[in-house]
DNA sequence: TCTGTTTTGAATGATTTTGTCAAAAATACA
DNA sequence: TGTATTTTTGACAAAATCATTCAAAACAGA
Protein backbone atom coordinates (compact mmCIF):
# COMPACT_ATOMS: atom_id res chain seq x y z
CA UNK A 1 0.00 0.00 0.00
CA UNK A 2 1.86 2.45 -1.43
CA UNK A 3 1.26 6.40 -1.09
CA UNK A 4 1.65 8.65 -4.22
CA UNK A 5 4.37 10.17 -3.03
CA UNK A 6 6.37 7.05 -2.49
CA UNK A 7 5.38 6.24 -5.54
CA UNK A 8 6.62 8.78 -7.73
CA UNK A 9 9.99 9.37 -5.54
CA UNK A 10 10.98 5.81 -6.38
CA UNK A 11 10.16 6.56 -10.15
CA UNK A 12 12.16 9.59 -10.02
CA UNK A 13 15.04 7.65 -8.29
CA UNK A 14 14.69 4.89 -11.00
CA UNK A 15 15.69 7.59 -13.81
CA UNK A 16 18.06 9.02 -11.49
CA UNK A 17 16.41 12.46 -12.14
CA UNK A 18 17.11 15.43 -9.53
CA UNK A 19 13.45 17.30 -7.95
CA UNK A 20 14.77 19.95 -10.27
CA UNK A 21 13.30 18.00 -13.27
CA UNK A 22 10.68 17.03 -12.05
CA UNK A 23 9.40 20.21 -10.53
CA UNK A 24 10.42 22.42 -13.95
CA UNK A 25 7.95 19.87 -15.68
CA UNK A 26 5.10 21.05 -12.83
CA UNK A 27 5.58 24.29 -12.72
CA UNK A 28 6.39 24.35 -9.27
CA UNK A 29 9.34 25.17 -6.77
CA UNK A 30 11.51 21.79 -6.38
CA UNK A 31 10.90 22.74 -2.13
CA UNK A 32 6.94 21.59 -2.75
CA UNK A 33 7.74 18.37 -4.79
CA UNK A 34 10.07 17.05 -1.74
CA UNK A 35 7.06 17.47 0.49
CA UNK A 36 4.72 15.82 -1.89
CA UNK A 37 6.90 12.93 -2.33
CA UNK A 38 7.05 12.86 1.64
CA UNK A 39 3.66 13.25 2.26
CA UNK A 40 4.13 16.67 3.99
CA UNK A 41 1.94 18.33 1.41
CA UNK A 42 -0.95 17.17 -0.66
CA UNK A 43 -0.31 17.18 -4.58
CA UNK A 44 -3.45 18.65 -6.41
CA UNK A 45 -5.32 17.29 -9.48
CA UNK A 46 -3.01 19.20 -12.18
CA UNK A 47 0.12 17.95 -10.70
CA UNK A 48 -1.34 14.99 -10.53
CA UNK A 49 -2.47 14.41 -13.95
CA UNK A 50 0.79 15.79 -14.87
CA UNK A 51 2.47 13.79 -12.77
CA UNK A 52 0.74 10.63 -14.82
CA UNK A 53 2.03 12.02 -17.81
CA UNK A 54 5.39 12.42 -17.13
CA UNK A 55 6.20 9.12 -15.57
CA UNK A 56 3.95 7.40 -18.16
CA UNK A 57 2.00 6.24 -15.84
CA UNK A 58 -2.32 5.47 -16.08
CA UNK A 59 -3.50 8.90 -15.08
CA UNK A 60 -6.64 7.11 -13.68
CA UNK A 61 -4.71 5.12 -10.99
CA UNK A 62 -2.32 8.14 -9.87
CA UNK A 63 -5.90 9.79 -9.05
CA UNK A 64 -6.95 7.06 -7.19
CA UNK A 65 -4.23 6.74 -5.50
CA UNK A 66 -4.21 10.56 -4.95
CA UNK A 67 -7.38 10.62 -3.51
CA UNK A 68 -7.03 8.13 -1.31
CA UNK A 69 -4.50 9.51 0.82
CA UNK A 70 -6.59 12.25 1.10
CA UNK A 71 -8.82 10.30 2.21
CA UNK A 72 -6.68 8.60 4.53
CA UNK A 73 -5.56 12.19 5.93
CA UNK A 74 -9.13 12.95 6.21
CA UNK A 75 -9.44 9.69 9.26
CA UNK A 76 -6.23 10.26 10.54
CA UNK A 77 -6.00 9.57 14.60
CA UNK A 78 -9.64 8.76 14.09
CA UNK A 79 -10.88 5.37 16.10
CA UNK A 80 -13.50 4.97 14.02
CA UNK A 81 -11.32 5.21 10.82
CA UNK A 82 -12.09 2.30 9.28
CA UNK A 83 -15.99 2.25 10.14
CA UNK A 84 -16.27 5.34 8.49
CA UNK A 85 -14.99 4.70 5.13
CA UNK A 86 -17.25 1.37 5.17
CA UNK A 87 -20.19 3.79 5.68
CA UNK A 88 -19.11 6.25 3.35
CA UNK A 89 -18.41 3.23 0.65
CA UNK A 90 -22.26 1.80 1.84
CA UNK A 91 -23.23 6.32 1.29
CA UNK A 92 -21.81 6.32 -2.27
CA UNK A 93 -22.62 3.39 -3.76
CA UNK A 94 -26.60 4.34 -2.40
CA UNK A 95 -26.16 7.20 -4.26
CA UNK A 96 -24.93 6.09 -7.04
CA UNK A 97 -27.95 3.33 -7.23
CA UNK A 98 -30.43 6.29 -6.59
CA UNK A 99 -29.53 8.33 -9.57
CA UNK A 100 -30.34 5.27 -12.34
CA UNK B 1 -28.43 5.77 4.21
CA UNK B 2 -29.15 8.64 6.15
CA UNK B 3 -26.63 11.66 6.65
CA UNK B 4 -26.14 13.12 10.14
CA UNK B 5 -28.39 16.39 8.91
CA UNK B 6 -31.19 14.42 8.39
CA UNK B 7 -30.96 12.30 11.47
CA UNK B 8 -31.14 14.93 13.56
CA UNK B 9 -33.57 17.21 11.81
CA UNK B 10 -35.50 14.38 12.06
CA UNK B 11 -34.96 14.17 15.96
CA UNK B 12 -35.51 17.56 15.93
CA UNK B 13 -38.89 17.68 14.91
CA UNK B 14 -40.16 14.21 16.64
CA UNK B 15 -39.27 16.57 19.66
CA UNK B 16 -40.73 19.54 17.73
CA UNK B 17 -38.49 21.75 19.07
CA UNK B 18 -37.33 24.99 17.17
CA UNK B 19 -34.04 25.18 15.50
CA UNK B 20 -33.17 27.76 18.16
CA UNK B 21 -33.60 25.87 20.95
CA UNK B 22 -31.07 22.88 19.60
CA UNK B 23 -28.28 25.60 18.37
CA UNK B 24 -28.99 27.39 21.91
CA UNK B 25 -27.47 24.02 23.42
CA UNK B 26 -24.99 24.03 20.93
CA UNK B 27 -24.24 27.89 21.06
CA UNK B 28 -24.49 28.66 17.50
CA UNK B 29 -26.18 30.43 15.49
CA UNK B 30 -29.53 28.60 14.33
CA UNK B 31 -28.71 29.76 10.61
CA UNK B 32 -25.46 27.37 10.94
CA UNK B 33 -27.60 24.45 12.62
CA UNK B 34 -30.10 24.61 9.95
CA UNK B 35 -27.10 24.34 7.53
CA UNK B 36 -26.22 21.52 9.34
CA UNK B 37 -29.39 20.07 8.78
CA UNK B 38 -29.25 20.49 5.06
CA UNK B 39 -25.73 19.44 4.65
CA UNK B 40 -24.53 22.88 3.45
CA UNK B 41 -22.25 23.20 6.70
CA UNK B 42 -20.05 20.56 8.06
CA UNK B 43 -20.53 20.00 11.92
CA UNK B 44 -17.02 20.24 13.97
CA UNK B 45 -16.52 17.00 16.36
CA UNK B 46 -17.38 19.27 19.36
CA UNK B 47 -21.18 19.62 18.03
CA UNK B 48 -21.50 16.66 17.01
CA UNK B 49 -20.74 15.17 20.78
CA UNK B 50 -23.23 17.87 22.10
CA UNK B 51 -25.63 16.86 19.49
CA UNK B 52 -25.88 13.19 20.76
CA UNK B 53 -25.77 13.65 23.99
CA UNK B 54 -29.21 16.56 23.40
CA UNK B 55 -31.14 13.89 21.45
CA UNK B 56 -29.95 10.84 23.68
CA UNK B 57 -27.97 9.28 21.12
CA UNK B 58 -25.07 7.01 21.00
CA UNK B 59 -21.78 9.56 20.35
CA UNK B 60 -19.55 6.90 18.39
CA UNK B 61 -22.57 6.00 16.11
CA UNK B 62 -23.23 10.05 15.18
CA UNK B 63 -19.24 10.37 15.01
CA UNK B 64 -19.21 7.72 12.30
CA UNK B 65 -22.00 9.34 10.52
CA UNK B 66 -20.52 12.28 10.65
CA UNK B 67 -17.17 11.55 9.35
CA UNK B 68 -18.74 9.67 6.71
CA UNK B 69 -20.30 12.31 5.04
CA UNK B 70 -17.08 14.01 5.40
CA UNK B 71 -15.58 11.37 3.25
CA UNK B 72 -18.53 11.16 0.63
CA UNK B 73 -18.28 14.79 0.20
CA UNK B 74 -14.63 14.71 -0.43
CA UNK B 75 -15.32 12.40 -3.24
CA UNK B 76 -18.15 14.17 -4.56
CA UNK B 77 -18.21 14.64 -8.62
CA UNK B 78 -15.43 11.96 -8.82
CA UNK B 79 -16.07 9.39 -11.07
CA UNK B 80 -13.15 6.92 -8.98
CA UNK B 81 -15.24 7.88 -5.76
CA UNK B 82 -15.74 4.59 -4.92
CA UNK B 83 -12.21 3.22 -5.89
CA UNK B 84 -10.38 5.59 -4.12
CA UNK B 85 -12.34 4.59 -0.89
CA UNK B 86 -11.79 0.95 -1.35
CA UNK B 87 -8.11 2.12 -1.73
CA UNK B 88 -8.33 4.28 1.26
CA UNK B 89 -9.71 1.30 3.36
CA UNK B 90 -6.96 -1.06 2.04
CA UNK B 91 -4.86 1.74 3.12
CA UNK B 92 -5.78 2.16 6.63
CA UNK B 93 -5.67 -1.53 7.45
CA UNK B 94 -2.13 -1.63 6.13
CA UNK B 95 -1.27 0.97 8.39
CA UNK B 96 -3.02 -0.74 11.18
CA UNK B 97 -1.72 -4.25 10.92
CA UNK B 98 1.90 -2.35 11.29
CA UNK B 99 1.48 -1.11 14.14
CA UNK B 100 1.19 -4.07 15.73
C1' DT C 1 36.72 20.20 0.75
C1' DC C 2 33.75 21.27 -3.37
C1' DT C 3 29.44 20.40 -5.95
C1' DG C 4 25.02 19.34 -6.55
C1' DT C 5 20.78 17.69 -4.31
C1' DT C 6 17.40 17.55 -0.80
C1' DT C 7 15.11 19.10 3.34
C1' DT C 8 13.56 22.47 6.57
C1' DG C 9 11.24 26.24 8.44
C1' DA C 10 9.98 31.12 8.53
C1' DA C 11 7.39 34.41 6.09
C1' DT C 12 3.82 35.58 3.01
C1' DG C 13 -0.41 35.01 0.30
C1' DA C 14 -4.42 32.73 -0.97
C1' DT C 15 -8.22 30.04 0.01
C1' DT C 16 -11.48 27.87 2.97
C1' DT C 17 -13.99 27.58 6.93
C1' DT C 18 -16.71 29.37 10.58
C1' DG C 19 -19.70 32.36 12.41
C1' DT C 20 -22.93 36.64 12.86
C1' DC C 21 -26.53 39.27 11.41
C1' DA C 22 -30.59 40.82 9.22
C1' DA C 23 -33.82 40.37 5.70
C1' DA C 24 -36.64 37.31 2.88
C1' DA C 25 -39.23 33.23 2.44
C1' DA C 26 -41.89 29.70 4.19
C1' DT C 27 -45.07 27.86 7.55
C1' DA C 28 -48.75 27.65 10.95
C1' DC C 29 -52.80 29.04 12.39
C1' DA C 30 -56.46 32.32 14.28
C1' DT D 1 -56.64 36.81 4.90
C1' DG D 2 -53.26 38.81 8.52
C1' DT D 3 -49.99 37.88 12.12
C1' DA D 4 -46.62 35.40 14.62
C1' DT D 5 -43.19 32.06 14.35
C1' DT D 6 -39.78 29.46 12.19
C1' DT D 7 -36.61 28.59 8.60
C1' DT D 8 -33.64 29.81 4.89
C1' DT D 9 -30.64 32.80 2.48
C1' DG D 10 -26.83 35.61 1.44
C1' DA D 11 -23.60 39.37 2.54
C1' DC D 12 -19.98 40.11 5.36
C1' DA D 13 -16.01 39.53 8.74
C1' DA D 14 -12.84 36.90 11.52
C1' DA D 15 -10.23 32.94 12.08
C1' DA D 16 -8.08 28.98 10.57
C1' DT D 17 -6.00 26.28 7.18
C1' DC D 18 -3.34 25.55 3.25
C1' DA D 19 -0.09 26.55 -0.56
C1' DT D 20 3.99 28.73 -2.03
C1' DT D 21 8.42 31.03 -2.03
C1' DC D 22 12.83 31.63 -0.49
C1' DA D 23 17.15 31.03 1.75
C1' DA D 24 19.73 28.44 4.72
C1' DA D 25 20.94 23.97 6.57
C1' DA D 26 21.70 19.17 5.93
C1' DC D 27 23.22 15.51 3.12
C1' DA D 28 25.75 12.57 -0.41
C1' DG D 29 29.43 11.62 -3.31
C1' DA D 30 33.89 12.63 -5.72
Amino acid sequence: MESLGETIRKRREDKELPLRTVAAYLDIDQAILSKIERGQRNANREQVIKLARFFNMNETDLLVSWLSDKLVYEVRNEDVALKALQVAEEKVKYQKMKKL
